[in-house]
DNA sequence: GCCGCTTACGAAAACGGTTTCGTGTTAATA
DNA sequence: TATTAACACGAAACCGTTTTCGTAAGCGGC
């Protein structure tokens, strides 16, 4: 087991003191030529490498980020995860990732751990639990450090930082446009229990259409479902009991299984009701009919907060009077079998 | 913005020794009462919390653990990870994930990155270029450096380490052997292109069970697919040329691709033609019919790697005779729609 | 022979902790 | 009163780098 080697090792083996082989590996003026290609050689043959950690203690920069998601077994997240790893790798920087499951109390403890040296900034999506909470001082304290944020996705108002959103508003608006185009009158919407506000974005921009359009808003359309368990009973009794002829769902997997309850009560989809769903996953490709669902471009999110992050870690220099940014990625709808036709 | 406090700051504001200090918030018996209360108090105060880099690299420990997977969207990977990083997160340990996209450059780059201090042990799984070149140095430079290396799921016998595997042969002999069993005898088999080892195993358990029944070994009923692009013509075109009435695939997306396409062609699923897929996912759970699935227990998996891995970076002390193992995690089939009922 | 300049290198501080080993003070003991 | 042990704390080394600053040696010029 041939151990890791340090510039001590080099030093006290070609008897030059620790600076030298510091400057020497450098290639730095300072050191004749020959003193320098001895170590340089000695360096290469026993294939030294700088620690990472003693640079880091040095430059109080990690090269890492700090990566905080509700979840990972999810298309979405993982999708900007892909997209935050690839420019962040680009840039030579590594990324730890912690999952909050959700919960507050997990936020705030792998925030705190984190915090501590390890990372140079973080990207982050909300818990569920922390936006019904509406308690961000974890995140404030990170912010008040000079430690850059950027949220994305779930985000908050309450501070002030770097975001990255999608125009959920606007999608939903144009999705259920979309239908209403196509003919469909009697559209319902199956979302998620309250607190997560992108879905409450996504129900306002269902309901604004519905209005632009002279359709009645029917609170009877709406069905709300639990974010992660499974309610099919309720999904059923929906479906079978409520008129329609178009679903917007906010997310592909209520649409999905929505998909596969009513086709098994006997409607066709598209022919009886059509269906447009949100993520544009792996999901919409693959189910029958397809899906036509709205492409967050998660990989591209990711992307963009990480290059908003890595943009402010390493212009650090007393920033000129702080300045935020919030970028919108505009979602497009793919449109596949599940809204296909027209209906008149 | 209040930057962060230490040891230092704490020393000269309350005119004592750093040395005094650090004992102090250990609780140290060395300190007298009335000052170790003194330093806790202003400590709390101003809300001290050590440098992890600088106890880093005193210990020459970063509570660090370097995951490198070829994909990250993938709910294989994405499911093995949460089971890493809930048992690491119990533990006290961050995770930093790398992914290599399959290609060995990336995966040799990622190491070297991380293996210069920044990880206490590395979990992965092979890059699938890895596999096809056959070139493990720069496992073996990890492992010779005495890092902690556990392999799982795309493992190879020429590094000797910690392995977590599932029994890939035995569960596609079992599968097919349950088809057989309801009736089924043309039985197909879609796979990928070649050099993933999983998919070898599971080719293999595939024709045994074929043997072992004495039914036909026939190369015609083997489809093989690029692994990530699609090739939907290719499918097509072998699923209406060849006549059977059951298949197996070596992932989700490819079985549920092929049952789009055979009910597209007019069959049944399961009357016609069963279905069975490996990786027990969304898709499994929400294609229609609902798909009858190996389930690999990614994140038993998971976790078993981060168990095996955390118990070697902690007994570091001399292990005695390096012991390696390799854990099977014994893989279930989870029986749907899809293989319901019995042919005759 | 002395001054001053360049060249080539080393000493030491610093990053933020932990830990070992003194050491001065006080109180108990002979 | 002198010896000693307990107590409470500080100095310094160490982890592995980087970087500033100091300086010895060598040399040319006067």
């Amino acid at each position: 087991m041939k151990r890791k080697i340090t510039l001590k090792h080099i030093a006290r083996e070609l008897d030059v003191s620790i600076s030298t082989v510091s400057k020497a590996l450098k290639n730095s003026e300072e050191i004749g030529q020959d003193t320098k290609e001895k170590i340089q050689a000695f360096a290469r043959l026993y294939n030294y490498r700088p620690n990472n950690i003693a640079i880091s203690l040095k430059n109080k920069k990690t090269k890492n980020i700090g990566v905080i998601i509700p979840d990972i077994v999810h298309h979405f997240f993982t999708t900007v995860f892909r997209g935050i790893e690839k420019y962040a790798n680009a840039k030579g920087y590594n990324v730890i990732v912690c999952v909050s499951d959700e919960s507050f109390d997990k936020e705030v403890i792998n925030m705190e751990m984190l915090a501590n040296g390890s990372i140079d900034g973080f990207i982050m999506a909300l818990a569920g639990e922390t936006q019904l909470k509406n308690d961000y001082n974890h995140l404030k304290e990170v912010t008040e450090q000079g430690i850059p944020l950027v949220l994305f996705d779930r985000v908050t108002d309450e501070i002030h930082c770097d975001k990255v959103i999608i125009n959920d508003e606007e999608a939903a608006y144009l999705a259920v446009k979309k239908l209403i185009a196509s003919g469909r009158r009697e559209i319902a919407l199956v979302t998620t229990e309250g607190y997560l506000n992108v879905s409450a974005k996504r129900t306002e921009g269902y309901y604004r259409a519905l209005r632009e359009h002279g359709l009645p808003v029917q609170p009877d359309l709406v069905l709300q479902l639990p974010y992660q368990k499974e309610d099919d009973k309720k999904s059923e009794a929906f479906f079978r009991e409520r008129s329609m002829d178009a679903v917007l769902c906010v997310n592909e997997i209520f649409a999905v299984k929505s998909m596969g309850i009513v086709q098994r009560l006997g409607k066709r989809v598209p022919e009886d009701i059509a269906f447009i769903g949100f993520t544009d996953g792996i999901l919409s490709r693959l189910s029958t009919p397809t899906l036509s669902s709205v492409d967050q471009h998660g990989e591209l999110m990711g992307e963009t907060a990480a290059r908003m992050l890595i943009e402010k870690v390493e212009n650090d220099h007393e920033q000129e009077e702080e300045s935020y940014e919030t970028k919108i990625i505009s979602a497009t709808l793919v449109e596949r079998e599940s809204t296909l036709g027209t209906v008149n």
